[in-house]
DNA sequence: TTTAGTGCAAAGGCTTTGCAGATGT
DNA sequence: ACATCTGCAAAGCCTTTGCACTAAA
């Protein structure tokens, strides 16, 4: 599991940055990792909120940044819904399928797409430093 | 072009739907058509305002809706950027790459990737609607 | 005439920030 | 001790909405 080596990064960054170990950045990854792939600030606050209810949304958006900062979080931002935040730590890129009716994220991943997509941007003398493909549609489940 | 093809399409949905033709709304779709590719809201006032200084913001928001819905635009939501709108009329479907340091937007089309796309999303018994497809990096000019 | 459209200002929704007090180091 | 962190509330930022007035049809 990837837990122990998120804690790790976390904890270095810490100490490298001379920021501080706090109960309540704690918290916040603890429930971070433990919550699903996509979550938003709001549902990862209601998670924390049950383990420490004193946490303010601040405090929790402060550190959402900071985790992405280190590399352990990472922000998707779709259409009009709030942004979400994806665990990053031992996973690779991936794209993703999103259904309009219920909402489902799907990880989706295709090497091929991803040397087309290579091959488009150095054809437009473009250096690509990331990439966002989202499909959206109807589920299995919906359609 | 296909500036009278939007102007038709507009005059006949409004019609349609027994909305009014009003002098705003044929300077919005002007402005609109008139602008760069992926204008956002608040740089599409300003160019409205110095035809027509008294129209609000509010007005361009409710017809920015219109034109989507209608089809003639389409919104563009890139990371924490304003809303962008794109003409969509006599175009078709494309990707952007996205320079992180001047902000250009190319526009990119690969029929390839379109096709693993559409079988990546079938293999996962999803049934596609849209995509969007956005590579950030640096272009040709700040690379 | 009558109903949708407009302009203004206020309200919303989410994120960020200022500040005083709490807390790691 | 002292600088960062936190919690709260306020402010920001962009978009939407309520309302009285204007103007299409």
């Amino acid at each position: 599991m990837n837990t122990r080596q998120a804690k790790q990064l976390f904890s270095d960054h810490l100490s490298r940055m001379g920021l501080r170990h706090t109960v309540q950045r704690d918290t916040i990854l603890n429930c971070f990792l433990a919550a699903g792939r996509h979550i938003t600030s709001e549902d990862l606050y209601n998670e924390i909120r049950k383990i420490s209810p004193e946490i303010g949304i601040a405090t929790v958006h402060r550190n959402l940044k900071l985790l992405c900062e280190i590399g352990i979080a990472e922000e998707l931002k779709i259409g009009n819904e709030k942004t979400r935040y994806e665990q990053t730590v031992g996973r690779t890129h991936h794209d993703h399928l999103i259904c309009t009716k219920c909402g489902e994220f799907t990880e989706v991943h295709d090497k091929r797409i991803e040397m087309l997509q290579a091959k488009l941007a150095a054809a437009n003398g473009f250096v690509p430093v990331r990439h966002g493909l989202e499909i959206y549609g109807l589920c299995k489940k919906c359609k």
